[in-house]
DNA sequence: CGCGTTTGACCCGCGC
DNA sequence: GCGCGGGTCAAACGCG
């Protein structure tokens, strides 16, 4: 909104500047206020549906000044009734400049995001610019393809049209493009390749030879790259189901009988698209089989219904945090700092990481959480589509590549606060973490759409959940 | 008959 | 070098 200065109203002030439109209320107002009331009339300019300044302390001394003086009874009851009504008035003002403030800051982010959705394809189009120039155009067939993993926040190509990068930051985040320039367009190729001719171990054995024999040196970078590649994303969810409906389609190819845990470990592939290299694997918690433990790994190389994007966003945005936490030290220890962010404000020890494993693997225990809501305590993916926004609001944070900071959302998340809308610290901390969240995340739109589709969904399937699981894509 | 699952065999890395 | 365990393959099997 704003500021009209050539309103008759407004009157300087070094006070904050409220704002409020026309309406009976402000005609209410105004009736206390006769000299401005008159101003109003006589100017023809005013229009009483236009956003009028409102100064109320100036409104309280006018109040004052009106009402000064030896009053009778009748005046002193007609001096409580206006101090209530002015009372209301401010009230009702501040509620309005709340809602300018939280559509400014709404404005605010959206464009945000748009940058950053801008700045993500066009690292993606450089990627693959970098990539062809590099084999001469040995992966054409998956040109058209945007890469799209649990390693990326599903961003879908329809974004890039809208939106330009903005080159301030760009350049903020040209390290980082850099930085993947230099390896990841030589291991997708090598990827590409391996994933038409993945017929065989052999030939996959070959492949990786020939990655060695071609790429000339793997840089720290690299090995860095290649081992966030293999990251893995850990999801540990109450369910009855063999598996939790993450949106994608999978074929299992394979199950073991584990060490330490009576139940077996199931292996799967992702079957949305042929070589797509996405694994999962899925089994019961031995202390508590009621615990159903997805570990995801890899890439997927093909775009994401609704459903599967807010698990991947997920879950992305918990590799984004082995991405920036994990990037090796000396002592090969992960970032005491990102630890500490790992940890969600609504639930304590949530997202746990592990640096003892072979690949780096973030936990993401929705059981603890699931306590508080049978709902979510039922249906795991509604646990994954209502974390979604929390996780990819709160790792995003933690890169810095795309604009907008923890502090900036941490800011966000205490404008309510401030404003005097939160109860208690617990309940206001959780509301402010997912209001700030949903506001920020991008994917947002999705995870609701997978939220309303699981509930959907298990509403009809609640008694054939496991085929809902299976068949869910 | 096609597709997905099951299951035993095989490969590979790691620790002793 | 050997054994163990994790991960994958592929033939067999079952189901619609």
């Amino acid at each position: 909104m704003e500021p009209s200065s050539n309103h008759a109203i407004a009157e300087p002030s070094s006070h904050p500047v409220m704002s409020f439109r026309g309406t009976p209320l402000l005609m209410d107002a105004l009736d206390f206020f006769p000299e401005k009331s008159k101003e109003i009339e006589d100017d023809d300019d005013i229009d009483h549906h236009q956003t009028l300044e409102f100064h109320v302390d100036t409104s309280l001394d006018l109040l004052t000044k009106n009402t000064g003086g030896n009053r009778s009874m009748e005046e002193n009851d007609a001096l409580e009734t206006m101090d209530e009504k002015s009372r209301f008035v401010a009230m009702v003002t501040e509620l309005h400049q709340m809602n300018a403030e939280n559509q400014r800051l709404r404005e605010l982010v959206d464009q945000m995001n748009n940058n950053c959705n801008a700045l993500r394809m066009q690292l993606i189009r450089i990627t693959q610019k970098q990539q062809n120039q590099g084999n001469n155009g040995v992966s054409g067939e998956k040109e058209d393809m945007v890469p799209r993993s649990f390693l990326d926040m599903g961003v879908t190509e329809k974004d890039e049209a809208s939106q330009q990068p903005s080159e301030e930051k760009l350049r903020e985040s040209k390290s980082v493009v850099d930085l993947m320039h230099q390896s990841k367009g030589s291991e997708k190729d090598i990827e590409d390749k391996l994933d038409c001719g993945r017929e065989s171990s052999k030939a996959r054995m070959e492949g990786e030879q020939e990655l060695s024999s071609k790429v000339p040196k793997l840089d720290q970078n690299s090995e860095t790259l290649s081992m966030i590649k293999k990251a893995r994303v850990s999801v540990r969810a109450r369910s009855d189901s063999t598996m939790i409906a993450d949106g994608c389609q999978w074929r299992k190819y394979g199950q073991k009988m584990a060490k330490g845990n009576p139940c077996p470990r199931a292996y799967y592939r992702c079957t949305m698209s042929t070589g797509c290299p996405v694994r999962k694997q899925v089994q019961r918690c031995a202390e508590d089989r009621s615990v159903l433990i997805t570990t995801y790994e890899g890439q997927h190389n093909h775009p994401l219904p609704p459903t599967a994007q807010a698990m991947a966003s997920t879950t992305s945005a918990a590799a984004s945090m082995l991405l920036s936490g994990s990037m090796p030290s000396s002592d090969g220890l992960i970032n005491p700092a990102i630890l500490e962010s790992a940890s969600l404000p609504c639930s304590q020890n949530m997202a746990t990481l592990s640096a003892s494993a072979p690949f780096p693997t973030i936990t993401l225990d929705l059981t603890q959480n699931a306590t508080n809501s049978s709902q979510l305590q039922r249906e795991p993916q509604n646990q994954l589509s209502l974390l979604s926004p929390l996780l990819a609001h709160k790792f995003m944070s933690v890169p810095k590549i795309f604009g907008q900071s923890l502090c900036d959302q941490t800011k966000l998340a205490g404008l309510h606060e401030s404003q005097g809308m939160d109860t208690s610290p617990s309940f206001a901390n959780s509301l402010n973490a997912a209001t700030a969240a949903i506001t920020a995340d991008p994917n947002f739109t999705a995870a609701l759409v997978a939220a309303i589709t699981s509930v959907m969904g298990s509403s009809h399937n609640n008694s054939t959940g496991e085929d809902q699981c299976n068949n869910n894509a």
